[in-house]
DNA sequence: ACCTGAACACCGTTCAAGT
DNA sequence: ACCTGAACACCGTTCAAGT
């Protein structure tokens, strides 16, 4: 009887198939994430690419959506949170940390779609907001509007990164957006001062300006606005 | 021979099936999620309820995304847009407006999710941004802050009713949601004055309040932050 | 406890072929 | 031009069975 000749050999096939482990799982995914897009971190992609099943994952993450969280949170550790403890005025330092924020969504958009959606709760997530309630309260912002401030700037930020995710099932190229963009301008075209006097009174202005200076812009609105509203 | 005898039963058994059209393809979508919601309106449960197999509706839709577009249109029929020439404070008269917006996608937030990332350019999309323009203008808001206040009152809508939207391949049942506000309150509570002294500070206050008087004030503090921040 | 094969119940989209 | 059957290339999740 020749010993099992098999077994050693299917080892040493692959570098390595190391255990499965829940933040293996979520590196991979990240990884994953990098190289092929959020839309390629499918609970049957991410088991192809650590050599399983599927229902191996199963084990360590509760579904797909707590995948996606699990990712999120480990992007948001590289936010630049330094502002915080930097000299400076507390609005721009906190326009600061919420661009950090926005700049790290718009390379993935698809994860700012799922934040919208799936509360985050994660570490990384939480010294965010830490980060944002501390410079609030520097500001002399009252914890009663502090607490609702916090999600208006996380929302507008989130949702601004959003509306940049590719459209589910869309192909690669993604011509999409554009088409949507097309789309929108050709009725403002349409609009005459008969039909819809308003549209046709703004015209491209309603489309134009880059997508940073409106950022900017929104943060500051919000911003005063927090600042003159009393609950 | 007899003479083709199945053709003219096969005809009877279904009460009618209509010639395929888009504004019929469109309404029977629209039945289907008010019937059975936003996640059945699919190309192939659409098919499947119009008769024919999916890839017959290719010809009078793009894709799915088109699709949705086309039902969020269909729906924005319904928003209360009397506000517009009503006598009254215009404030008051563009949150009217913008709360009948909002609760109509509070209804089905899975369109709000759609629209925050297919633009949409219907017909009933652009009356509802030529009235909140009018209301913009009778408030003395200048054009160029007028075109980008629009998208942030829009966004800050359509975002919060999309966070209610059900997660992609959840049960259901649905208890995600409550899940995630768990496991946000879990972390808030264990935040102490030293790890995060600002999150231990609010406390519950951060969770708190009724998502009605939120979304109120959101829409006051992004007027009072539209009318003190020039661009 | 951890892992898996196999199954269940779906998807969007395309394309060659028919009428 | 309009419509379709069939295929391609995928999904998430569960469950009984194995180690």
């Amino acid at each position: 009887m020749t010993a099992h000749p098999d077994a050693p050999r299917s080892r040493r096939e692959r570098p390595a198939k190391p255990a499965l482990s829940r933040s293996g799982i979520v590196a991979t995914a990240v990884e994953l994430m990098r190289s092929e897009g959020l839309q390629r971190v499918t609970m049957r992609r991410l088991a192809q690419e650590l050599d399983t099943g599927p229902a191996s994952l199963y084990v360590y993450v509760r579904n797909t959506a707590e995948l996606h969280a699990a990712v999120l949170d480990d992007l948001l550790g590289s936010v630049d949170l330094t502002p915080v403890t930097t000299p400076g005025d507390w609005q721009d330092r906190l326009v600061a940390v919420l661009t950090s924020y926005t700049d790290l969504l718009f390379a993935h958009p698809g994860l700012a779609q799922s934040a919208l959606v799936a509360r985050p709760s994660g570490e990384r997530y939480l010294d965010l907001v830490e980060a944002v309630l501390a410079l609030l309260a520097e500001g002399g912002v009252p914890g009663d509007r502090a607490s609702w401030a916090l999600d208006l700037l996380l929302q507008f930020a989130t949702a601004t990164a959003a509306e940049h995710a590719p459209r589910a099932g869309a192909a690669s190229g993604d011509g999409t957006r554009a088409e949507d963009w097309d789309a929108l301008a050709a009725a403002v075209r349409g609009a005459t001062a008969d039909t819809r006097p308003q549209l046709a009174a703004l015209g491209a202005d309603l489309l134009a300006g880059p997508g940073e200076a409106r950022l900017a812009w929104g943060f500051r609105v919000l911003l005063n606005g927090v600042l003159h509203t009393p609950r």
